[in-house]
DNA sequence: GTAAGGTACCGTACGGCGTAAGGTTGTCAA
DNA sequence: TTGACAACCTTACGCCGTACGGTACCTTAC
């Protein structure tokens, strides 16, 4: 009688959707995500690779759930009055939470599914924009603004980041072989990054956000021009030009 | 004596790192970066995959070199008195070279190696800025901030088009299976995307585009007192050295 | 004329991948 | 006791990149 109930008690803890997950993820943080294999990813949990397929339903799954538990790491914007101070406290989590998991951004922008933390996150964040008196248009617009600088700055971190990982000193060879009398400016900014202690980029991506929210709020402010709220929002839609720039 | 001869001109025009890399972007254009095989490479080219090595070291080195291609393509940045047609005009073509292929973007942030042609342009870009009257340090983070635009922005427009391209009338059953009463905003702004003729997020990369442009210029003008409009403007961001009067 | 050496290409094989299809085993309700 | 069911495994298929070792043909030298 004991013996069976033993067995079982040593290999119970028996899987889960939310265990295989997090295995994929601490995987991919540490090895990058072409280290997460669903054979790599079985044998760390002990188990073969097609017993993995009664949690999830493909790879694909996998990476989309992984995703959506990086994004629910977002902090999203907080409503109040300072609607520049919120987003971008909002960006800034944002990028700390790919920072922390640097396969993420290539994931998200690799066409993957849109699940519901990705939606929650759109959804504050645009609803912030128009609370703030911002017309739908212009939401629209500043949404991608934000979430361009914000994927573009890290994914570029990340791949520096990577390369200054796998290969310190790369950047350093590849600069001294350059003739450097042909490409001043090059070697100019090569030495920027190697001088400036490494922030990961921190500071080239402060800098792009606080443009775009400068630029930002100078059209809102422009468009209403008492501090109120939610002005009715002029329909601009199906502008076939493209739209003129702000101020 | 003819027949080997025949065969022989038959056979020749006998590949080249040039027709290999050709052939593959075609093949990425067509069906993806990810229906590019060394296999499927070879057999377009009527050869066996191993054969391909001769020309090339490595499958990375065909990405590198197709990557080198797409970039080659850029116009850069023109000189003369307008710095921000010239910058806007060469972000608009880099934003063209990677809508031509769309599995640039994702090889360009995913860590390659950065070639001839990717220095060529930096340098231009980097140059023009300089000449603009921009410092060093300014000079430097407005490139980052240009360039994450880009690419994000482009990376973005490549996922959704390639979603759309792939299965159209998915967001829009996303969208109507999404309880909208919880997400008013989300739904609006999938909206804006469905209403507007499919223009491939070029409005949204102008916009963003043009706030980062207009930023810059502000900040130009306000460092460089000999120019036209001089702003009171604070500066945007704290710089850890002051910024050096230029040329 | 023939031998040497080089260029261009091919055949085979290895270890990896995602996953379809179909077991096997242990648990528990009826 | 039985039978449904969940959890997990075995095997196999067709892909992938590429190491290693050929082979066919061309050019050049003697």
């Amino acid at each position: 009688m004991a013996r069976p109930a033993d067995r079982v008690a040593e290999r119970r803890v028996p899987l889960s959707k939310e265990r295989v997950l997090r295995t994929a993820m601490a995987i991919a943080d540490q090895g990058g995500i072409d280290s997460l294999s669903m054979r790599r990813l079985a044998q760390e949990l002990g188990v073969e690779a097609m017993s993995l397929y009664h949690y999830v339903s493909s790879k694909d799954d996998i990476l989309n759930g992984i995703v959506e538990i990086v994004v629910a790491e977002i902090e999203v914007p907080s409503g109040g009055k300072d609607w520049r101070a919120a987003v971008r406290s909002s960006a800034i989590s944002f990028h700390d939470a790919l920072a922390r998991h640097r396969w993420a951004a290539n994931l998200i922008m690799s066409g993957i599914g849109v699940g519901t933390a990705r939606v929650r996150y759109m959804e504050a964040l645009l609803g912030r924009l128009r609370e703030a008196g911002f017309s739908a248009n212009m939401t629209h617009h500043a949404y991608h603004a934000l979430d361009s600088h914000i994927m573009g700055s890290t994914l570029w971190a990340a791949g520096y980041s990577a390369l200054a990982k796998a290969d310190p000193g790369a950047v350093q060879r590849f600069v001294q072989k350059l003739p450097v009398a042909d490409y001043p400016y090059f070697a100019e900014h090569v030495d920027q990054h190697l001088t400036k202690s490494a922030r990961d980029g921190v500071s080239e991506f402060e800098f792009g956000l606080d443009l775009i929210l400068d630029g930002l709020e100078k059209v809102r402010s422009a468009s209403s021009p008492r501090s109120s709220t939610r002005r009715t929002d002029r329909p601009i839609r199906r502008s076939r030009r493209p739209t003129r720039r702000p101020s």
